[in-house]
RNA sequence: GGACGGUUAGCUCAGUUGGUUAGAGCAUCUGCUUUACACGCAGAGGGCCGCAGGUUCGAGUCCUGCACUGUCCACCA
């Protein structure tokens, strides 16, 4: 075995056996007909490039957790997989090759081209992110490999559109929605990021004789307003309720517009009237929803130019130049009444970054909140019963979520929820199965027969087929025996914000298409931030490749510094000191493990023979009456083994509650400051320790979901043929006792008592241990001397060692050359006060003091000071000794 | 505006139903060539657990208020 743990000599060879030998594949497991399906889908990570160290986390508590599962005897199964990333990845290609010149690449290529480099570009990022994943070690199934577009999946997507629409779920309808105009597409409501911005708050009137005053952010919306809108029991205006006004702002018609009440409308901000823009605003849309009468006129096209609608004078300015041009005119009116500088939110599209004008358009939507045929609910109370009361009001059938604070936030988000806007008007993702033929509609995968269908252009919300992801996985529709086996799937991992995309999306799908939950335990994490807690970016180019820390540190390291030091659902920061922490207890672990292996035929007992002779006679030792009783085991061994008992219990307890940083940092504390540091170091003067062999395979067993390859290669070099990865997690073959640890405790105190007495009586451990020269040496002496103690639950261990220890001690006294240290000490103690005398001397002459530069007196009174300090320190080193 | 976090050692963070003297890693300081490991060994220092109240025999932990900070949500035109 090498001197310091290599990972690049091991790694790749280990993934490789691992995947030789089908393991990952559940089916393949020993005796896998008798063992607990276990399942758990991975999140899969968008083609859009590479993995970042986000996704290392995952694949880390992923891993551990599959692993875990698969020591305690289970099927365990974890499905890898990727996403398409509809608009994601779209926008990522037309941006580079924009950035290679094509100013407009759908138009350039058009649908079958572009279609053509999106896909190009996503095998190829599909491979990296699979190559990424194997060399985060992650036992995944590669035989069930997915991906969200992949042909089985698509059938899934198809037959959920299908199924939907027959219900009545999936409707199409003219509403007002997100749109990009830089994208060219929808966005869903949730897709929106919301930024702050200054702004400009208007107030004004449509025309001179017009009774009410508005205000707007958006003056040139209002050229296709068609109402007003007022609290309706705002008595400054209930006289006008109901009428109808004509103005003419300059748009291609006059306007008409109706005084209407709704409740809605805050009496208190600005003016209390609301000009009403059903065209350009969704809250404005409802509002004509429930007043047909008053009409809709939109004024803003799909480009973000003016229409004909809002007048000659304003068609085909941008939206900006519009309101620059109506601010203009209202002023040179005299109907402008006020302007004001406000901050205000503004939603923008994620992918691509403009603001989003709401704009109305035909689109296709999920009802969350109709009755589903035949099944008395809507899809939101489905949503809302996985997480409450269990699915159907069954709590075997309970989403639980770690930490439980998300299912608050989660129920919460649910009651605000909306029909699902779920088409796109992009041209990569799973194209929406409906076909036209003049005024008729037909749903169908393929072409109908027939002349003139056209099918719709549209494209799905990629989270449509995230949604369906436990299952499609699994091969539904199709009734497959994997699908029997695996679901509903037992964890499932993601972090907080992707709550609402996924996981609601998840449970509506699968509550909805396989009448059960998707999941049954939920892991929220926090995000990774860097070392100054901001979030890793692109833009801010504070970027990490997991592959680049890999390369450097290894992977096992990187995985246990992802996961040390987090919390669930708490953000954490990421910084290569964590990384250099875990790499030092990888190589521990390596150095503990080749001293094992190497150390075992090594006959050390001339070692502890000598010393014990050289301190305790036996004859002493059997005067005191100490130890005389024998026992197999030695109080170290006693003690080992009651630690071991107590890890085993902790790390599995905390693996059962998701507590994996926990459970780390106990191994960690175990194999480090307990096996090493202690029962490693006595075992090189009381040799013939029969448990450290097995107490490294324990730690290996606890271990290796955490740090794969360095356990597994250990065991290798054990002389194991059988792989670590489908070895037995650790039985509890050993007792906590807490007696034995606490009088093992004692030892220790004992220890560093001898410890800090050799540190003030200066003694080197060459004077009191000739032979040993390590401090562990000491417990070993008093183990030794204590015999093979038979414990007794009484506590009469404990009296034993109580009156050992103090005869250790007194011993230890003993061993000092008090007239020796004295000496030394007089001598010094005699030159300093000479020393002393000569600088008093000096600084009693006046001529001195008067001549001198004043530097150097205030030196040699410095100089003095230190002296008298180091004097009396020196004095009182010798009281001890006297003592 | 609403909701939810966070505030514990110089730094980064644990601390599971309230219970001995509040922990870890890193950093700092001291001493070690000690044949498993300097990616190491042995020690040391460093905490009004954000502030103010309350409940309790007992509070970092529960309750109330406040401050600072972060995240998410929201149709104040």
């Amino acid at each position: 075995m090498d001197k310091a743990y290599n990972p690049k000599n091991h790694e790749d060879e280990i993934y490789k056996q691992w995947e030789d030998s089908d393991y990952f594949n559940p089916d393949k497991l020993p005796d896998a007909d008798k063992r607990e399906p276990y399942s758990i889908m991975m999140p899969p990570p968008n083609v859009t490039g590479v993995l970042h160290l986000g996704h290392a986390l995952e694949n880390s508590i992923m891993d551990i957790e599959v692993r875990y599962q698969r020591m305690r005897g289970k099927r365990a199964l974890l499905i890898p997989g990727t996403d398409h990333a509809a608009v994601a990845t779209q926008a990522r290609v037309e941006k580079n090759l924009q950035a290679a010149g094509m100013v407009n690449p759908r138009a350039v290529l058009g649908r079958d081209g572009l279609v053509e480099k999106i896909r190009e570009y996503a095998e190829e990022s599909k491979s990296t992110i699979l190559n990424q994943i194997r060399k985060m070690g992650t036992s995944a199934d590669w035989s069930r490999l997915a991906y969200t577009f992949d042909e089985t999946r698509s059938r899934a997507v198809n037959e959920l559109f299908r199924r939907m629409y027959d219900d009545g779920l999936i409707y199409r309808g003219y509403r007002v929605v997100n749109w990009s105009v830089k994208g060219q597409s929808t966005c869903s409501d949730d897709e929106l990021v919301s930024v702050e911005r200054p702004a400009k708050l208007y107030t004004f009137k449509y025309a001179a004789d017009f009774p009410i005053t508005i205000s707007s952010t958006r003056p040139e919306t209002k050229l296709g307003d068609t109402a007003v809108a007022v609290h309706p029991q705002d008595s400054r205006y209930l006289e006008y309720i109901g009428q109808k006004f004509t103005v003419d702002v300059g748009a291609a018609q006059p306007l008409t517009i109706t005084i209407i009440a709704d409740a809605g409308v805050d009496p208190e901000f600005g003016t209390g009237a609301l000009g009403v823009t059903p065209a350009h605003s969704a809250i404005d849309f409802e509002m004509y929803q429930k007043n047909l009468e008053i009409g809709i006129i939109p004024v803003i096209g799909k480009d973000g130019r003016m229409l004909e609608t809002a007048g000659t004078a304003y068609a085909d300015l941008t939206v900006e130049e519009a309101r620059e041009k109506f601010v203009a005119w209202l002023r040179a009116e005299g109907l402008m009444i006020g302007e004001e500088e406000i901050t205000q939110n503004v939603g923008t599209s994620d992918r691509f970054g403009d603001v989003v004008e709401a704009l109305p358009m035909e689109q296709w939507f999920v009802a969350v909140n109709k009755e589903i045929p035949g099944r008395g609910k809507t899809l939101k109370q489905f949503m809302t019963e996985a997480v409450t009361t269990g699915h159907n009001g069954d709590p075997k059938q309970k989403v639980t979520i770690t930490p439980d604070r998300f299912a608050d936030i989660y129920a919460h988000w649910i009651e605000n929820l909306r029909d699902w806007c779920i088409s796109r008007q992009i041209w990569w993702g799973h194209r929406i199965p409906v076909w036209y033929r003049g005024k008729e509609m037909f749903y169908s995968e393929t072409m109908p027969e027939g002349e003139g269908w056209e099918q719709d252009p549209d494209t799905l919300d990629t989270w449509f087929s995230s949604a369906a992801w436990t299952f499609s996985t699994l091969g539904w529709p199709e009734k497959t025996k994997d699908l029997a086996d695996f679901h509903p799937s037992n964890w499932m991992q993601m972090g907080h914000e992707i709550l609402f995309f996924w996981m609601a999306r998840m449970i509506l799908m699968t509550t909805y298409a396989l009448d059960t939950i998707p999941f049954r335990d939920v892991y929220i994490h926090g995000i990774l931030r860097d070392k100054n807690g901001q979030k890793f970016s692109k833009s801010l180019g504070n970027g990490i490749d997991p592959l680049d820390v890999i390369a450097q540190y290894g992977t096992d390291a990187l995985r246990l510094s992802v996961i040390k030091g987090i919390a669930p659902g708490n953000d954490a920061r990421f910084y290569e000191e964590k990384v250099a922490d875990a790499r030092n207890f990888v190589n521990k672990l390596w150095n503990v493990a080749r001293f094992v292996l190497t150390s075992q035929q090594d006959d050390l007992t001339h070692l502890s023979g000598n010393s014990t002779a050289s301190i305790f006679s036996q004859s002493e030792m059997s005067e005191r009456g100490i130890g005389a009783k024998e026992s197999s085991y030695s109080i170290a061994d006693q003690w080992i083994q009651s630690r071991a008992a107590w890890i085993v219990q902790e790390v599995t307890q905390d693996l059962e509650k998701y507590q994996f940083s926990q459970a780390a940092e106990k191994i960690y504390a175990f194999l480090w400051h307990d096996f090493a540091d202690w029962y490693i170091e006595i075992t090189k003067f009381l040799p013939n320790q029969p448990l450290t062999r097995k107490i490294l395979e324990t730690i290996l067993k606890l271990a290796h979901p955490f740090i794969p390859f360095v356990t597994e290669q250990i065991w290798r070099e054990m002389g194991y043929t059988e792989l670590l990865m489908v070895a037995d997690w650790p039985q509890q073959q050993w007792k906590h006792d807490e007696t034995i640890e606490q009088q093992f405790s004692a030892i220790q105190d004992m220890v560093i008592q001898i410890r800090n007495l050799r540190a003030q009586y200066n003694i080197s451990y060459q004077k009191t241990f000739p032979m040993i020269g390590a401090a562990e040496g000491e417990a070993a002496m008093i183990i030794q001397r204590l015999g093979r103690v038979e414990i007794q639950p009484q506590g009469e261990g404990t009296m034993h060692i109580m009156n050992a220890q103090y005869n250790f001690i007194v011993n230890m006294a003993e061993l000092i050359d008090v007239e020796k240290e004295q000496q030394r000490l007089g001598t010094e103690i005699a030159d300093l006060e000479k020393y002393i005398a000569s600088i008093e001397k000096k600084l009693d002459n006046e001529q001195f003091v008067a001549n001198a530069p004043a530097a150097v007196v205030e030196q040699e009174r410095e100089k003095l000071a230190q002296a008298q300090q180091k004097l009396s320190a020196k004095q009182d080193e010798l009281r001890n000794i006297q003592v």
